[in-house]
DNA sequence: GACCATATTACAGAAATCTGTAAGGACATA
DNA sequence: TATGTCCTTACAGATTTCTGTAATATGGTC
């Protein structure tokens, strides 16, 4: 099992949880824990440098902003960074995030070896998946497995979410078409974002602009 | 100190991180966990009944639905159902919720003895927390004493949020006016609802429906 | 080039939103 | 009773939203 892990965590009951849970029913013992990206990096670094690197990174995706300044905002930015010194490490994602194209894309874009929701379950999932990732193998929550919800299936692209945010804003659609145009992106017409609209009252079933932006908040795409 | 304590809360991370916190650093052995309402009762029960009662309970508010069916959807119902048979147990609430007037009323109808954040400072806050309960103090968090903010300035009535609610549903004024009507609620003229629309937006500085929908939604009051 | 599907644009009309003004009613105070 | 304030209601007009139809443009395939 591994020996030597890093626990970066802003919420610091969850961290002394995920530390405990390490502890009682696992029996990893050297532990360290981090509240701030920056703060895992360093310990991460030293760790390194010194012949003694971690073998695992526990790491939250979204670090709540404080005074403390961070070069580093996001879980994001922390792997990126680790991975760029010392590739070989694995990487385990405990997030609140239940939206699969963005725990897909930590995936295929990072790399990462394991994801665990935050949620009723995640003693038996982060067991789970410390010991799966320990074995080599990419272990995926199980909620993404079986949910094929309306995530996947509506493609949003730039253009939508640039919508769905300048709606919410409060923006007219000739006030949008007027931003689009100065930008220089196309579409920009009035019927083009008409349409636009439109097919996104029918793919999240939505009877307005005023109830789209309410389901797509509520669905924390926005 | 308290001897004798009772958790519950579904977040198993969570759950975890507390007790350590409760062991390591207030000294406290003697804790049961729950990660359902109903179960918490139980236990709660259990205790009461052998005369061996716990002295402090620690509640999160909201519990994920799940597929064991709850008698008690909420914290509330838990602490109001323990109060009814133990009134003088001492009951602290840790939970995400940061609205001011909803914290504020956990207190008034209640009477809870303390609420502790979700956050990053969840540790030291617990805490003092948990001494300052056993001094028979009454604990509320930081927040709640700086953060005079937009949620306690605007005060939204049973109407407004009736009408917020309806919006971001995608009703439209006229809809919502018949509804009005048949349920016998009145204002229920045009103009008039007009009228408090208006009000919400300059109360929350929004442009338009959907854009006040959207804030509203961000501030977590709906 | 010819063909097809898809996306963009133009235009138009009904419905809804938003912002005013003005008038009437409820209620408290003097 | 008189006065003033606040809330509700009625009405009106400008703007915006939403939904159509139809013409044009784009990109890929044969």
């Amino acid at each position: 099992m591994f020996t030597k892990v890093l626990v970066a965590e802003d919420y610091e009951i969850a961290n002394q949880g995920i530390i405990k849970i390490l502890n009682d029913k696992i029996g990893i013992h050297n532990i360290q824990e981090a509240k701030y990206c920056d703060d895992a990096y360093l310990k991460f670094r030293k760790a390194y440098n010194d012949k003694e690197a971690f073998e695992l990174l526990i790491t939250d995706l979204s670090f709540r902003e404080d005074h403390k300044i961070q070069t580093r905002a996001s879980g994001i930015d922390l792997i990126k960074d680790i991975r760029s010194v010392q590739p070989d490490i694995k990487v385990i994602v405990y997030s609140q995030e239940n939206r699969p194209d963005k725990i897909n894309m930590l995936f295929e874009k990072l790399d990462i070896n394991g994801y665990v929701c935050k949620g009723q379950h995640a003693i038996k999932e982060l067991i789970a998946c410390v010991n799966g990732v320990y074995q080599n193998n990419t272990v995926r929550p199980p909620e993404l497995t079986n949910n094929t919800a309306i995530n996947t299936m509506i493609h949003l692209d730039d253009l939508d979410m640039m919508l769905l945010e300048e709606l919410s804003q409060g923006f007219t659609k000739k006030e949008i078409r007027t931003k689009l145009k100065k930008q220089k992106i196309s579409p920009n017409s009035e019927s083009a974002i008409d349409k636009r609209v439109s097919k996104l009252f029918d793919d999240f079933k939505a009877k307005n602009t005023t109830h789209l932006v309410a389901i797509v908040k509520d669905l924390g795409l926005l």
